[in-house]
DNA sequence: AAATAAAAATGTAACAATTACAAAAAAAGT
DNA sequence: ACTTTTTTTGTAATTGTTACATTTTTATTT
């Protein structure tokens, strides 16, 4: 457990981001349940063991994690951004059953190499999905 | 431009919906201007020739042209939805610079045959990228 | 260790996109 | 022409997010 804040505080530090309980905490949510969440769900999760939680700070935390780099922001739903952690590239497909985010893996250079697309900067990719998942269907 | 109406009257009601004087303004600026409006720039662009124009009625078509599959809501930033008259399968690319949007060509079979998503029934896809344009590196 | 300065967290209010809802206007049916 | 239904409209409510001032915590200096 105090291995787990030691990486995480490592990760913070490594991006020049003071490593405060409540990023580190923040952090950690994102990286262990690597559900997309919301930030109502990120706050619901962790209002119980930070009862001074406030969704404020989350909102800058995740700000400042997207101006570093270490997440990045889902614009699957217009109504809400959700936040994943920035590991492998992958893509993303939303159960519009259950809401449920699938992460699947995306062969990006099939994309990229794209004529109409030469002389523009690509800094970031996303594969969205959406439809009825496998879970759902089989109910 | 009288045909130009009934030819969009036509996919209306090929749609089942009433083609109102509204919604068929409101599917020729989609159509004409391919610039994955908001609806804020539709109200802008409508209200001079329709001064009683509402965007609620905008709002409402666009609900009304989702549900029947005619337009498609772009997420890309979470901030606002964009709408997309549904054509030819293609991918988007917004510079983060001029916040133009841009269309480009995607072999979406490339990323269909994927074992992770068998059992999966996909509805809607979508690649998006971010980045700077062409125009913006020139200058 | 106490005092001061800087950074982070917090709560409230403001904002903007969207929806809910009821009333007004227009269109269709009798 | 009258009634019913559909469409449009305006206002108010809702929700995710940001702005901002205050409080709390952390770091720095004496």
């Amino acid at each position: 457990m105090n291995q787990n804040i030691e990486r995480i505080s490592r990760i913070l530090i490594n991006n020049n981001i003071k490593p405060s309980f409540q990023r580190i905490k923040i952090l950690e949510y994102l990286l262990e349940n690597k559900k997309h969440p919301t930030v109502d769900e990120i706050y619901v999760s962790l209002h119980p063991e930070i009862p001074t939680l406030s969704k404020t700070t989350i909102y800058n935390t995740l700000n400042l994690f997207l101006e570093s780099g270490i997440v990045r922001a889902l614009n699957i739903e217009s109504s809400e951004s959700r936040y994943d952690p920035i590991t492998d590239q992958h893509g993303h497909f939303k159960c519009d059953h259950c809401g449920s985010v699938y992460d699947f893996p995306v062969n990006f250079e099939n994309i990229k190499s794209n004529k109409f697309l030469e002389g523009y900067e690509v800094k970031e990719k996303d594969v969205i999905l959406k439809g009825i998942c496998k879970h759902c269907k089989e109910n």
